[in-house]
DNA sequence: ATGGTAGACGCTCTA
């Protein structure tokens, strides 16, 4: 099945952009989305329904929030991970589909430097999300943990590394996190099938940096030993990201066949 | 050179 990881940057505003992806481009099975930014009652579940997908949200007012659109029926939707961290905003929601758990996170984006507490928040929630997957791999066999995890990993994932430098997504500390979530048993899905391989996943909008491929790559597609095995195909669409009109989002999605 | 754009929201925050 194919499975996509997008940072939508706003659903409301880009649900027509994404339809006419998802009817033209790819046919997606199962698309986790970072960044809806509306409650539940907000989100287009009928547009998705229309579309023949199931729909799973964890909704938040302004910023935030993550949803699952699914071809294939899962039979349980998490939103609650019993742990005041990972809790405190709505940034994470799992679903159950045949034998894969599909796990959604928006990691927090840490703001400017090490000392600002959303930094903090973002150190808390690497260290809480490490722990529940830990845990979660004692019972399932076959996890995929997707999202945005607003860290680029080494030199071939920013288009500078010497402007990154110092720059909160590029961190050390922020880096060795994330290094310590794969420790526990996930293949970085992308840079494994291809090492060497540029691939950014987001542009910023401000420097106009998809014209230039001035980008990063900072979401992934992270699978335990027995998905990984699966996982046939990966690569970023950039088709959304490269429209004028409508404006798309900041991110592409990272499209996966497992 | 320390900007720039975009989105939700409401006289600003977050990314």
């Amino acid at each position: 099945m194919k499975i996509a990881t997008f940072n939508v940057n706003s659903i409301r505003s880009r649900v027509e952009l994404i339809t006419t992806w998802l009817r033209d481009k790819n046919p997606i099975d199962i698309l986790c989305m970072q960044e809806i930014k509306c409650e539940n009652e907000q989100f287009p579940t009928q547009t998705f329904e229309k579309e023949k997908y199931f729909v799973a949200v964890n909704g938040q007012k302004r910023y935030n929030g993550v949803a699952i659109c699914s071809k294939l029926p899962f039979d349980s939707i998490k939103i609650k991970f019993d742990d005041p961290i990972l809790d405190l905003q709505k940034r994470m929601i799992e679903v159950h589909v045949e034998d894969l758990v599909i796990i959604n996170v928006y990691v927090p984006h840490g703001s400017s430097d090490e000392t600002d507490e959303k930094y903090i928040f973002k150190m808390k929630f690497y260290d809480a999300l490490t722990s529940y997957v830990n845990e979660l791999k004692n019972r399932y066999k076959k996890i995929v943990l997707v999202g945005d995890f607003n860290v680029a990993l080494t030199d071939i994932d920013v288009y500078n590394p010497r402007l990154f430098q110092g720059k909160v997504g590029f961190l050390k500390s922020e880096k060795r996190k994330l290094k310590t979530l794969l420790d526990v048993g996930l293949h970085d899905c992308f840079r494994e099938k291809y090492p060497s391989l540029k691939a950014y996943t987001w542009w910023d909008y401000r420097t106009a940096g998809i014209w230039r491929d001035e980008g990063m790559r900072i979401d992934y597609m992270l699978a335990t030993d027995e998905a990984f095995k699966e996982c046939k195909e990966i690569g970023v669409d950039i088709w959304t990201r490269k429209r004028k009109s409508p404006t798309p989002s900041d991110h592409a999605p990272l499209i996966g066949e497992i």
